[in-house]
DNA sequence: CTGAAAGCGCTAACAG
DNA sequence: CTGTTAGCGCTTTCAG
């Protein structure tokens, strides 16, 4: 292979191969007809002059660019690196690319990323726990790029989602904490901005009403590790739980080590902790955490499926994907007698 | 705002504000000269229309796309998600945005990966702790794509790297050790293939030589938790050390983990546990690590301002910036006296 | 300061 | 199966 000091064009490859540059286009496009004889010529001048195909004047005349926008919030919640790689992954195979755009998750500034993203031609646009406003939501739509919502549902709105049955699994952990005795149960809420964080509480607060029970405390952590550990020391200032649901995993490190290491608390001896998510550090050793897990493979391609769907047929419908979470029992909480 | 159902293109601007292509084109290339009068017209017209520059079309003509790839290994270790969050948010503030590009961390698909990079007239290239083939950086020389390399040295190689003093590094872990009094003191290494892992290696031992000390110990974690794991359960069956270090924060994790459920150690009485990196997950009070940090923010701002300076000036030299390092003295290992 | 014209690298329709 | 022709949306000389 030699190595010019230029970007080699299909013009340069078909002049070296001896045909035209619809030839050479055909030889890289799947499933285009060339001759196996051609495409042995066009497939070795290509690799003597180091030729790649130049995505981008292909996305320019077929309208595809083959780049789908992730937008994503925060990086320090471990379910996010993990759901980035996997789609990252999952999206390769299919013959997409990531392009990552970083936003508060606050409403702010989200609107003026997408619009970026817009710029990029990208083929689609996964938005990972973000509200995206309607206004938005209708320019992506009216530029043809199809959204789906990752981890965040939102009403009143046309666009498609993935999430997990978190008022399900809200239920279950309410039911669990139940019949493991626990009358004094407290919840520490996520950000109240997220779908995620309103049904988790709603589906837990139902479930302990309809046994006559009800929320003992609840304070605000915002998804926040900082602001889960203040909300952890306000809760056992004064008449403390004997259990609490966390809103994700993420909170339910800094709750522990909070109730460990500042309140010299056992757990699950003195208190029982149970959140959601089953990131990886929840199995670890240290915090053993009882969990509702998200099916993060499952969500990725569904979410894929969603997305790619609507990308090769533009007027399918909208639809919103509901998995079921499941309760990983661990040590960080009592278990109820006879439980399977 | 009118929502059409197509993309918005400079020429329809141009129509509404009664103006050519090429004045629209002025309005958004920033330090071109448009009246204010055109300016206002195609501004207000392209709002009315919902239009955006499209970057790929500019990209053509121009030959930059304002696109960085970004090669990054797993995500697993926290190190990387905050490095791509740090990354990701530095360059959209100087125009960029970044293309990510996941491989495994062995050499094998890594040229595919960065090869099918190519084909998007990137701008530049990360490569954050991956190697290269020679040959590959070879064509991103010839396609006159910079590419530096983050967290990782190659030698023989003319690309430009960020590292930390990784051997200076080894060398103030050993020192530290020593002075705490331990004698047996093992290594769990990472994956060899890494130069991180050779450096921080070279400088502990070299120091603990210079001590007329040595390695009591030695196992191999891969950079892998369960690696770890067994590696550490090897270097336990058998004349235990008291001080272990860790390649990094993310095996170190594992290897208390495993030293304190499996081993039913206690740290640090039992034995010391050091590593490299000071993840945030390193200061949570459930591993408390004594480690060497890598300065990310720093790491980052050199890297950038490394590869944009070589977009803008091409033929700026190689430079490999190495960083110094701190320990960050915590509970994971014994205290020296009198240490400061 | 502004418009007309040319062309970035590629693919898609059309003849042959 | 193959080459020719016409653009994708934009920026950029070059005249005016």
């Amino acid at each position: 292979m030699s190595t010019p000091s230029h970007k080699i064009t299909s013009a340069e490859v078909a002049l070296r191969a001896g045909v035209s540059r619809s030839a050479v286009s055909r030889v890289f496009t799947p499933g285009a007809s060339a001759s196996k004889e051609t495409a042995k010529k066009v497939r070795t001048a290509a690799e003597e002059l180091g030729y790649r195909p130049n995505v981008l004047a292909r996305a320019m005349v077929s309208g595809k660019s083959r780049i789908i926008g992730l937008v994503v919030a925060y990086l320090n919640n471990q379910f996010y690196p993990e759901i980035l790689e996997k789609l990252s992954n999952a999206l390769r195979e299919r013959g997409y690319h990531v392009l990552v755009f970083m936003t508060s998750r606050t409403e702010g500034n989200i609107d003026a990323v997408v619009d970026g993203i817009l710029g990029y031609q990208v083929d689609g646009i996964i938005a990972a726990s973000v509200a995206m406003s309607s206004d938005l939501s209708a320019r992506c739509e009216a530029a043809g790029v199809p959204v789906v919502l990752f981890n965040r549902t939102q009403d009143g709105d046309a666009l498609s989602d993935v999430t997990t049955d978190n008022y399900g699994g809200g239920k279950m952990v309410a039911e669990f904490l139940l019949a493991a005795g626990h009358r004094k149960i407290g919840y520490i809420a996520g950000w109240e901005g997220a779908s995620t964080q309103r049904d988790r509480e709603a589906g837990f607060v139902e479930a302990l009403e309809a046994a006559r029970a009800s929320l003992h405390a609840r304070e605000i952590g915002n998804f926040v590790m900082e602001e889960a550990k203040a909300a952890t020391l306000r809760m056992f200032s004064n008449d403390p739980p004997d259990a609490i649901f966390v809103a994700n995993d993420h909170m339910a490190i800094a709750v522990m080590d909070t109730l460990r290491h500042k309140l010299m608390l056992c757990v699950p001896k003195d208190v029982s902790v149970v959140s959601y998510d089953d990131v990886s550090a929840a199995s670890w050793p240290a915090y053993d955490l009882t969990t509702v897990r998200q099916p993060a493979n499952q969500m990725v391609r569904e979410t894929i499926d969603l997305l790619l769907g609507k990308i090769d047929n533009p007027n399918s419908p909208k639809r919103r994907i509901e998995i079921k979470g499941r309760l990983i029992v661990r040590g960080s909480a009592k278990v109820p007698e006879g439980w399977c």
